[in-house]
DNA sequence: GCCAACGTTGGC
DNA sequence: GCCAACGTTGGC
């Protein structure tokens, strides 16, 4: 890069063209000397002595206490006292750009060190001087200019040593033109708020008088000038004339109504069926009307019963983008309650994470339009293990089928394959009504959603103590990755939560007298099992429900066989279990001794 | 191709 | 002003 700018002058100047012209100006219109001198000695390509060298040439400092500048002299590391520069009558601005991070970049900025040892080789001291003056006085304007260009960050000294301060301006969406300012703390920390300011910077500054926007702190004598806050209202109305609008009654039976029938209900909802299909847009900034947009294409899908915006045609590709991860139908688009226990709600600051992944609950991901990989089901993408574990709750299931695969972990893959191949594609999730597999696991999903949106406070407060061991088991150290949630019922389970673990497809389940039973890949475990034998009938402690979690990890789930016909086809195998199968054998064992009964036929 | 991280934007 | 969370990106 720097070779090319050696070779071609006139791409010395490069992007900050424009940013130096300010400079360039004063600079000519002061000493056109300086102008030719520097064409001369090419003062600045500012990547010229960086490519020489590689090395960063001395900066020239200032001597405050003694009154005195100091400058590099060139090729000697030797520093020569600069009379009469009187430190008190500098800005303050003087002493900023001479820190050592606004020089890091050559190419950006004119080179300070080069300028002074041009000047020196001329012999004129004088030169250095107004260099330096004029480099001083305008580099905050070149400097901003260049952080812009780089990343946007700005040192922020105000705040302290090492903050820096970004402002960016939204550049599309409906609040475009709208700006955010974010601060990084010394230590790379991202704060986005006044919130979170106060939060990192909590015990070292008092931010009661600092503006968050401007970046400054408000002094008694210099009040926050206060702003007249414009009350802006926006909503969709009802157009009145069309087809759903001109129902005059409701129908009774959609969710809506039956919503609406609901005495705890705070917002009265409109009947599905009467909903309006080309709303209007409708937006009042300080009870004035100040815009009234209709939108003219219609949609015929239901949409959130609060939200009309769902159900009109989008204009702007942003929203329509925003707008299809979500149904607004489903059991999860309405489910307003995080679970507070898969990855995303312990991500949330609300639940004390780091926002660093910053996703919906997995558990009121859109089932229908949510990226795959968001869904709590997501074999290898999810904490919560096994896809079966989520799918297969209570659902009862005589055979399971498996592709041929000598590896246990890649036989569980294709599994997956066979029981979960609407998976292939979010968009048909539902639309292969004739596969009746995925329709029963789509049914499944949705009856998990349903137990844990409705986990809240009609399910969980029933039972007081059921919820004090939960709590108790959560403030436990569990086995390795056991986890407890508390699903309709209120039941409490207990899910292995690693897919290494043989127990990822079994689950515990604790109902609201503490009577237990275990449930192997959707199947109850029979009460015959010597499982059983050795633990209470009632799972009242924590330390019962580890020793029952620990004896489980004693067991490998049985693998059942191949049926007979199949046992020497190339094609995909189906496995079937004896229907006393014991699901669970000890680590040592393959199968139960009843499925291996059925090998032998 | 997956996914952690995070820039960005909508909504309250 | 702040939070929630969508969508992109870069590392792996």
């Amino acid at each position: 890069m720097n070779e090319g700018l050696l070779e071609n002058p006139a791409s010395v100047r490069g992007p900050l063209e424009e940013d130096m012209e300010v400079d360039e100006e004063v600079l000519k219109s002061t000493n056109n000397t300086l102008t030719e001198d520097e064409e001369r000695t090419g003062v600045r390509d500012s990547g010229k002595e960086k490519s020489s060298s590689g090395a960063r040439a001395p900066s020239i400092s200032l001597d405050i206490q003694k009154n005195t500048r100091s400058a590099p002299l060139a090729g000697s590391g030797q520093t020569e006292k600069v009379p009469g520069a009187a430190a008190d009558e500098a800005p303050v601005d003087w002493f900023e750009p001479l820190e050592d991070d606004d020089y890091e970049d050559d190419t950006q900025g004119w080179n300070l060190e080069e300028s002074v040892a041009g000047s020196e080789r001329s012999g004129s001291y004088f030169f250095c001087i107004i260099i330096y003056f004029f480099h001083a006085r305008f580099s905050v304007h070149r400097r901003k200019k260049k952080v812009s260009v780089e990343e946007g960050w700005e040192d922020w000294p105000a705040l302290g040593a090492g903050w820096k301060r970004k402002a960016v301006v939204r550049r599309s969406g409906s609040s475009v033109g709208q700006s955010d300012v974010y601060y990084m703390s010394p230590s790379n920390e991202r704060v986005r708020s006044r919130v979170e300011l106060s939060k990192v910077l909590a015990g070292t500054l008092d931010m009661t008088m600092f503006d968050y926007k401007a970046g400054v702190f408000r002094g008694a004598g210099q009040p926050k000038p206060l702003r007249g806050r414009r009350k802006v209202i926006k909503k969709w109305i009802p157009c009145g004339n069309c087809r759903a609008c001109l129902i005059t009654e409701d129908c009774g039976s959609c969710a809506n109504c039956k919503k609406a029938l609901n005495p705890d209900s705070r917002n009265p909802v409109r009947c599905r069926k009467r909903k309006c299909l080309c709303p209007i847009r409708k937006v009042q900034i300080d009870g004035r009307k100040k815009e009234m947009k209709k939108i003219s294409s219609l949609t015929p899908q239901y949409s959130d019963p609060e939200d009309f915006s769902v159900n009109v045609d989008i204009e702007d590709d942003d929203e329509e983008k925003r707008k299809r991860r979500s149904c607004g139908n489903c059991e999860a688009c309405n489910s307003r309650t995080d679970c507070g226990t898969c990855d995303f709600c312990i991500d949330k600051p609300k639940f004390g994470g780091s926002n660093k992944k910053r996703q919906k609950c997995r558990l009121r991901q859109c089932q229908r339009q949510a990226m795959r990989h968001l869904l709590p089901f997501q074999l290898g993408q999810t904490d919560f293990g096994s896809q079966e574990g989520w799918v297969q709750l209570g659902r009862p299931r005589p055979h399971f089928t498996y592709s041929r695969k000598t590896n246990p972990k890649k036989s569980k893959t294709q599994q997956l394959e066979v029981d979960l191949d609407f998976d292939d594609d979010d968009d048909d999730l539902l639309q292969d009504e004739e596969d009746d597999r995925s329709m029963d696991t789509v049914s499944s999903i949705t009856q998990i959603f349903s137990l844990a949106a409705s986990a809240g406070p009609s399910g969980i407060e029933q039972d007081h103590e059921l919820l004090k061991l939960l709590e108790s088991l959560r403030s436990s150290a569990l086995p390795t990755l056991w986890f407890a949630i508390m699903v309709e019922g209120p039941v409490l389970q207990l899910l292995q939560c690693s897919k290494l673990s043989h127990m990822v497809d079994t689950t515990l389940h604790i109902d609201q007298g503490f009577c237990y039973y275990i449930c192997v890949q959707g199947q109850p475990l029979l009460l015959t099992h010597s499982l059983y034998e050795s633990h209470p009938s009632r799972l009242t402690s924590v330390a019962e429900v580890v020793a029952l979690l620990l004896d489980l990890e004693k067991y490998n789930v049985c693998q059942g066989v191949p049926t007979v016909e199949q046992r020497f086809s190339q094609a995909a195998v189906i496995i079937e279990r004896a229907s006393t199968c014991d699901f669970l054998v000890l680590k040592e064992t393959e199968h139960c001794p009843n499925c291996k009964a059925l090998s032998c036929d």
